[in-house]
RNA sequence: GGAGAGGUGACUGAGUGGUUGAAGGUGCGCGAUUGGAAAUCGCGUGUAGGUGAUGAGCCUACCGAGGGUUCGAAUCCCUCCCUCUCCGCCA
């Protein structure tokens, strides 16, 4: 959510916003309610001004044992008074929050102007698109052969849209999670953290899932939680409506997460197989930072996500979104995908985003300057470190033999006990 | 699920109807003291909104959240949420 002073000042660089990023957003709307709600708002506190000071006369008048009816009478009128006012003021103020929730965030000027993905500015590339053999199999039916992957089995469990991995397939995703996790926190400085994998509807609000994406979610009725659409909800709110010590930022979470997406309505094109499922595994990194750094510090996670993928020799490419692809909430954010040879297509493992202060705003995160002074917003940055599902994919197709065997990437291979190729 | 206790500022901790936005302490900032530091002393330090010039000042609100009682609520009543302890159940 944006600072109301900062669209009443900024209409016009607002409604660009608006307008770039493609969201429908009533801004005229907004101002004439912020309007009305600032009129009333002065008579309102007049009255309660006058409340307080007669009541502390009313206060002396009792002590000295005078008659006070007459005041007290008066002031029930003006507290009859207040009451209209302060009703008329709560159904306003409940239309400005809702309004104020469907303004995006301003994308910050190094973002390029563009209508959708296809605008999106390629920033740069790592490798080369290849494997070692001419013409790898589809993840999918490698997976089926070794007996690592089991979508049949899991579509018994939960339907389809989910998978199971089954024997050394299952030992592959743990080692995954298990590498980047260690690289994350060994070598990119962070604090590991295992959060629930559930929400509630403040936490959702804060990190902007809520109200955009209710029905991407999964939800639990019974006790109002949503099943979390990616680790940055639960790192990101681990702080919420806190005021963090400046001298502890910048707070950089890693967490393992399972991620829960309906995916309503994308049925059809590239869910074969791992490509789209329901529940993916993900390693997700969370920055709450300082303002003046937010964008050294995109640029440091998105190489901590591109060092995962180096180490794991997988090519990959890296674009900054335009306007008309970045989220909502986002103010600046880079894809990085990876090419998998067997489905022959670029596959998104990680996005990286700078909020600035969108998300800490609605999610009440502050921090004390380290030289005193009033608490600021932070700013938040999550990126994927990476997600799993598609980068299984890209292993099981890129590092096929043609023994109709799996080579185990290098760096994976303590993880596995050691074990150099899947059989 | 049952019984009880409790939620106050960055932190700790007083405060049960009328100068309490909130004592005391910690922390933090500035200053004094010191060769320097520690210790000590003095002063200052909440958040949000409105109105001013994004100044000073002034006003309003905020003691878990939301309602209610009252001229007046951190203080009384109701509902909800959360934390802790004990019991039950259970991985």
């Amino acid at each position: 959510m944006l600072d109301l002073r900062f669209i009443r000042a900024n209409p016009e660089l607002v409604a660009k916003a608006i307008r770039d990023k493609g969201e429908k957003a009533d801004l005229g709307g907004l101002l004439s309610i912020d309007e009305e709600v600032r009129a009333l708002l002065v008579e309102s506190e007049a009255l309660k001004r006058e409340r307080n000071v007669e009541s502390e006369k009313i206060a002396v008048l009792r002590k000295e044992g005078a008659d006070a009816s007459a005041e007290i009478a008066r002031m029930r009128d003006v507290s009859g008074r207040i009451k209209e006012y302060d009703e008329k003021l709560a159904a306003l103020r409940v239309d400005l929050t809702a309004a104020a929730l469907t303004i995006p965030n301003v994308p910050h000027e190094s973002v390029p102007v563009g209508a959708d993905e296809d605008e999106n500015v390629a920033v740069r590339s790592w490798g080369e698109p290849r494997s070692l053999v001419a013409d790898p199999v589809p993840h999918w039916e490698i997976g089926e052969t070794l007996g690592i992957l089991d979508i049949k089995g899991a579509s018994r469990i939960a339907g389809s849209g989910f998978v199971a991995f089954t024997g050394t397939g299952a030992r592959l995703e743990r080692a995954l999670i298990a590498f980047m996790i260690d690289l994350h926190v060994n070598g990119h400085g962070y604090t590991e953290v295992s959060p629930p994998f559930v929400a509630n509807r403040a936490a959702m609000e804060g990190t902007g899932q809520l109200p955009k994406l209710e029905f991407d979610m999964y939800h639990c009725s019974e006790d109002d939680l949503f099943l979390i659409p990616t680790g940055e909800v639960p790192l990101t709110n681990l702080h919420r409506d806190e005021i963090l010590q400046g001298e502890r930022l910048p707070v950089k979470y890693v967490a393992y997460t399972p991620c829960f997406r309906r995916e309503a309505g994308s049925y059809g094109k590239d869910t074969r197989g791992l490509l789209r499922v329901h529940q993916f595994d993900k390693v997700e990194m969370v920055k709450l930072v300082e303002p003046e750094t937010s964008y050294d510090e995109l640029e440091a996670l998105t190489s901590n996500a591109e060092a995962v993928l180096e180490a794991l020799d997988l090519p990959y490419r890296v674009k900054v979104l335009c306007t008309g692809d970045l989220s909502f909430s986002a103010a600046k954010c880079y894809d990085i995908d990876i090419w998998s040879a067997g489905v022959k297509q670029w596959l998104e493992v990680s996005s990286c985003s700078n909020f600035e202060d969108f998300q800490a705003r609605r999610a009440g995160l502050r921090y004390h300057p380290a030289g005193g002074g009033k608490a600021r917003y932070v700013h938040t940055l999550n990126g994927s470190g990476v997600a799993m599902a598609r980068t299984v994919v890209a292993i099981l197709e890129n590092y096929q033999t043609d023994r109709g065997t799996i080579v185990v990437p290098e760096a994976l291979r303590p993880y596995m006990n050691g074990l150099e190729e899947i059989t």
